[in-house]
DNA sequence: GCTGCGTATGTAAACGCTTCCATGGATTAA
DNA sequence: TTAATCCATGGAAGCGTTTACATACGCAGC
């Protein structure tokens, strides 16, 4: 059915080698055979097999990612910056979204074999002890965003930590002292790390405000709940940290409903600068971390790593930035960046 | 270096056909050899070469994913659903952003070849002689939101215009008489199906009025300086109906930035539900197409085209829902869907 | 005890490609 | 003119599987 190098071959009157050297680009072909197989591949459609191709030569070209969900713009993000590097080097994504158990991972992580060159992992929830049972040792793995470090992979990581910090100096700043945290999912490493950077930071700039801390998991409605529960607090905060924006969100609602009027009343940040922050009244001061940078440059060490296999495994840090923006309340409200600071050029919006 | 059936064979004292066997659960072996097979293949870590086994079978469980960008929430809610669907049937996706030109969209279907089952396409600019020159027979493929219909493919579609309608219809009913249209890009299908829908609409209801349309490019920014232009018009229009959610948002900003009031002076609707559409203030009323839906299904028909290669190509369309927000007025602000509608369980913001 | 049959296992071809090695013709050097 | 060299091309092995076909074994029936 499908057309092979020996269709091509026969209708070229030449061996099945010489095709192949035509379609790799090899120099020792004269020009004239060269022009004719080229024209005759063309004419018949010729299309290589990648897994004949693969099997041959032991290379696929393609790279497996591994997320631990594909929700919320966040993935599209890394997926984003993923795509755009793989496409500028050749290679093809084989994507896998985990739901949940680690035998699933476990499985999809075998299912790459002879699939990939190459694996991108990123799970907060992945402990070494997984890696280490589902690694093999031939294929080049990077870590996103993992607790563990790069002992035996590469690895790239959040300054989670550092942003926390960098969120409770500017609180700080504006002059709040009473800063109460509301926390993620304690095994989320994101999480936890964001919260050690809230304490790190107040037992520097603050030793003698202890942190009161509020749990929460990452939805909007945990943060609707802690933000009940803040506004029983009595002497109510100064400010109020959430560890991801949703959470600030919901607590941001709470508030509203509760007539409490941010930030007047009360200081109110976020962490991840998901798209909405820009957009809530008043906009969402917030950390964020630029995603499909961490997804390109992920990908451009793999590709590395795959070129040079011998490398030693290292880890490196993307940075957090603090995007100030109206909620606690050190800048008046500038209204929408429109069109002061330059409008996104998204314009991919109903495709 | 990496163990092949081979290994395993030798370690088992068995022929290869035998491992292959045991492999793949084909019902003649012996109890007794086929536990000692997986306990050596386990042992040894073997995980059969897929590269090898899509060249014997001619399978590759995988299927390829073009899609035109992958940029905000659509794709990340399309890939979701399509990963959904996927994985149920344990098939891998090959992803594929395309950026731009059709050559590289030819060469991206080119480079599937081998590595894929089955084709997903999604392109509102895929024409059908791009689709004629790049589909090969001997591949299924379904199109997503493509201008194309099912004569030679599988095609799934949105209603945009029905969505058009059943907005101008609520605008409509909503005592709004004066609406202006804020277009999309003119090469955009999407854009140009809501148009039709809303002359349509228009047509039917209020035969005496001349809909104003006024230009834009799905961008926030296109929608800031459609709201100028809607703005300086006389009569002051009574809706405006934007062609997605994100100029709607423009257009939000640019009437509070001229004290204009949504939904008091000026009512405002969009269409997509995206995200923010919930969070701005007031809430947009919008038109909402289940993108997850949309990638599961059309997942789902290609896995049964793969399977029964000779079905009949169809088209399917699915609905838009209206979601009446506050911003046309008919409702009074409901305030956050917190808890009264129930909370989304959304907690995967960080990961 | 021989035939026949069913069952467990082995042998080898095939999938489509790349690439090492061989071949032979042309070109160059002596 | 002959030998050495180079280069375009062909032959064939090999990549890791699956699978059609062959084989050998055990057991039932006569």
């Amino acid at each position: 059915m499908a057309v092979t190098v020996k269709d091509v071959a026969r209708e070229a009157q030449v061996s099945v080698a010489t095709v192949s050297r035509v379609i790799n680009g090899h120099s020792n072909v004269t020009e004239n055979t060269r022009a004719r197989i080229i024209e005759i591949a063309d004419r018949l459609r010729y299309v290589p097999d990648s897994a004949a191709r693969s099997l041959a030569t032991g290379f696929t070209h393609t790279v497996g990612v591994l997320l631990p969900d594909l929700h919320g713009e966040f993935f599209s993000e890394i997926i984003r910056g993923i795509d755009l590097a793989a496409r500028r080097r050749g290679l093809h994504l084989l994507l896998s979204g985990m739901h949940g158990s680690a035998g699933e991972a476990s499985l999809a992580i075998r299912a790459f074999k002879g699939r990939v060159d190459g694996l991108l992992i990123m799970s907060p929830y992945a402990d070494s002890a997984f890696l280490e049972a589902n690694s093999s040792d031939d294929t080049p793995t990077v870590l996103m965003n993992t607790p563990v470090r790069g002992k035996s992979h590469f690895a790239f990581c959040l300054d989670n930590r550092g942003g926390a910090r960098a969120m409770v100096q500017h609180l700080v700043n504006c002059g709040h002292r009473n800063i109460v945290f509301i926390g993620g999912p304690e095994d989320n490493f994101d999480a936890t790390e964001r919260l050690a950077g809230f304490h790190e930071a107040l037992a520097a700039l603050e030793p003698y405000s202890r942190g009161t801390v509020v749990p929460g998991d990452f939805s909007e409605e945990s943060g609707y709940r802690a933000g009940q529960r803040i506004t029983a607090l009595t002497p109510r905060p100064d400010a109020v940290f959430a560890a991801n924006d949703m959470m600030a969100l919901g607590c941001l609602f709470s508030f509203s409903k509760r007539g409490l009027r941010v930030p007047d009343d009360i200081a109110l940040a976020g962490f991840d600068d998901i798209p909405v922050a820009r957009f809530v009244s008043p906009p969402l001061t917030t950390v964020r971390v630029r995603m499909a940078e961490l997804g390109e440059r992920a990908l451009v060490r793999l590709a590395e790593a795959i070129a040079k296999p011998l490398a030693p495994p290292s880890t490196e840090t993307l940075p957090a930035e603090l995007v100030i923006r109206a909620s606690c309340g050190v800048r008046p409200y500038a209204g929408p960046r429109i069109p002061d600071d330059g409008m996104p050029t998204n314009s991919r919006d109903a495709d």
